[in-house]
DNA sequence: TTGGAATGTCAACAACACTGACGTATTGTC
DNA sequence: GACAATACGTCAGTGTTGTTGACATTCCAA
């Protein structure tokens, strides 16, 4: 127990104790459930999974990404990229687009048909954010996003950042 | 774009445009990541994975739980569970012991290794979210909390709530 | 005593990640 | 023009974690 000292520091700092923290990582772990519930569930009816969510979300957010870039916001290997986005390909959701300055990359984009697979997965996610937030308050919302932020590895908020700019 | 009409009804429900909805998301998904990075690196180095994490954190969380109660938390079904028990008990991380009230039941508890073993990953995680609450200040953490107990199912808030009661 | 609850185990399977290796096309550089 | 590097795709193998379904055992309770 190495911070417990934290106690005797002032009641300033009384939301750094092993206690608060240990809350905070269930919290995380619960809500995390929650956060992907939803979606699980339109996706499983579909025959797909978390991995074709994110990639159908990070593909509708940043139009015309390229596959390298979609593999650094995922995090993953190409390989198991590449396996998700097949199955997109062929079930018409995704175009891939050889591209027209540098021929070696595949620009990525949604179909019709892709549009309306994230909307409904954006719609039944959104909703579940919407509530909390909505019981939460203004407040609680930024001070949600900015731990969040504090938690993410640097080389993710970089990503973060970048997609922030589009707005 | 079905909540942008959220931008006409007054500056104090910006924070529910789609816009911010899709961040708080993405925000999210960033931050799950870097949450579960640490302690997978330990995980991995020691041949065990992130269903382990949970299995040690739980029964140190709540010594002599019962296997069913330990599913209602997890979420798993008792075959998934029963192979993650199979190998902590023959390691010699977790000791299942038979209910004196019930013999049907089996109550876990960590051993010195076990207790060990989630020591080092609590210490790794809560390095990460100590640093992140510390970063964004006392008001922020409050609001994360309220943000991710909104966010939970139901369910999954009553055994977040038993859990509290442990102070 | 019988039904049901709690637990354990076997087998098969799927999603999703990994590593390693190889091939192809394209691009940039010396 | 030769050659290395980049971007992408693919094949093969492996591991973790989840699922269903089936079946056995033990034990509590009506």
């Amino acid at each position: 127990m190495r911070d417990n000292r934290n106690e005797m520091r002032g009641p300033n700092l009384l939301f750094l104790t092993d206690e608060q923290l240990r809350k905070g990582i269930e919290a995380m772990f619960f809500a995390y459930r929650g956060f992907t519930a939803d979606p699980d569930r339109v996706l499983s009816e579909k025959g797909y999974g978390r991995a074709h969510h994110r990639a159908v979300h990070f593909i509708q957010r940043s139009p015309g990404t390229t596959v390298n870039n979609l593999l650094g916001i995922l995090g993953v290997t190409k390989q198991s990229l590449n396996r998700v986005l097949r199955s997109l390909i062929d079930d018409g959701l995704v175009e891939s687009k050889v591209g027209t300055q540098d021929k070696r990359e595949r620009h990525l984009y949604l179909t019709t048909a892709g549009h309306a697979l994230e909307a409904e997965l954006a719609e039944v996610q959104t909703a579940r954010v919407r509530s909390a937030y909505r019981a939460a308050g203004p407040e609680a919302v930024q001070g949600f996003r900015t731990v969040l932020e504090a938690m993410m590895d640097t080389e993710m908020r970089r990503y973060f950042d970048k997609l922030k700019e589009n707005e």
